[in-house]
DNA sequence: GAGGTAACTTACTTACACGTAAGTAGGAAG
DNA sequence: CTTCCTACTTACGTGTAAGTAAGTTACCTC
């Protein structure tokens, strides 16, 4: 149990590897099982032992990316203290996805959302709230010591940053324009700090 | 000639309808003739004869669905005269999309783009491309007159807004809430009204 | 009324893709 | 030494999707 058990778990962190890029460049729809096995040298059974059915593997993926993405905002509030600099952080971590070509796992997953089993769908959402969630947190922290302005509550503005991002990055990618990714987000934080602007 | 073409017109216009509203839910991957067939009360076959195959169809959905939109710009230029009345009417068209539970045909098709075919792939970005130039160009004119102020260039500030909205919509549609695009296009718009704000 | 053509349907082929059942190699455990 | 478990493979079964070929119907034209 001991040694196998971590054989296992490398082969499925393997597969799950694998299909992640799989599913973040081509789209849920758009991978197979059978895409990810040539690419690993297994057969497609092997990956229905570790992951009994496409949406096991769906979930699976969203949750590890969930927690990757989590774990990344931890490291950001122990890194940065000031909201705007964790702010471009967060942004940083958008532009660096699309440096490696690929979309948003989720972000593309809401795309799919429609197509997507359930429980799928439901991690996509849990994925989105908490991510809001967060940005939501560091505006209200930086409006309350006045390094951030913004033009709705923070939850409202959260939800900007958010879109904004994830569209940034769904069209920059099409368009193979980094450049579009990077305008936006300077646009997006010059209209968030304060002293770029001042309300009349 | 004259009717029978009239005819063929008429259905192949029909499953272009159906066809629109599939891809816009579902994605290109995620429809096929099949589906479309069935909603319309036909036989597969009978797609095939109207549209060879699928990359055929796709790029005739985005043809149209690009002249659909080119014209409702022309419909806001003639209706429209002030720049922010122009892009709080361009915002509305994508809320009206949202509201019919679709995502922006082009969107979909954007995070499905590595899976397309390439005449597809340049079909999306010219809709963007045309849709980024005419938001330039009011951008601009906006500027001239004094009722817009940018952070970036015209041409910066019209992807900012594309991307906005789409991924507003993105993010709107799979967590089942219009408001989340509303507030998005209200913070944006405010963010380019002249008056909401002085550079400093 | 004969022939042609537009707009289909029927029936088929080919190609995947998901999922599963059954078997096997290799190591751990008693 | 044998028994059992993990991590696979081989081989199916089933469903679905794209695409095509050949036939059918209704209308239109000469």
């Amino acid at each position: 149990m001991t040694k196998s058990s971590v054989q296992s778990d490398e082969t499925a962190a393997l597969i799950l590897n694998a299909a992640e890029r799989l599913v973040a460049v081509r789209g849920f729809n758009g991978f197979s099982y059978g895409d990810a096995a040539k690419e690993l040298g297994l057969t497609r059974a092997a990956l229905h032992y570790h992951f009994a059915n496409k949406a096991d593997l769906g979930e699976a993926l969203i949750t590890r990316y969930g927690d990757r993405f989590a774990d990344a905002l931890v490291a950001i509030d122990a890194r940065e203290s000031e909201a705007m600099a964790k702010l471009e952080a967060y942004a940083k971590l958008y532009l660096e996805v699309l440096r490696e070509g690929r979309m948003c796992l989720c972000g593309m997953l809401a795309a799919e959302n429609e197509t997507l089993p359930p429980s799928m769908q439901d991690a996509v959402s849990r994925f989105f709230i908490s991510n809001q969630s967060w940005l939501s947190s560091v505006l209200a922290r930086g409006t309350e010591l006045g390094t951030v302005e913004l033009r709705g509550s923070p939850d409202e503005t959260a939800w900007l940053v958010i879109n904004t991002l994830e569209g940034a990055m769904l069209l920059a990618r099409s368009l193979h324009e980094v450049a579009i990714l990077q305008s936006s987000i300077d646009q997006l934080m010059a209209g968030l700090r304060r002293g770029t602007r001042v309300d009349v």
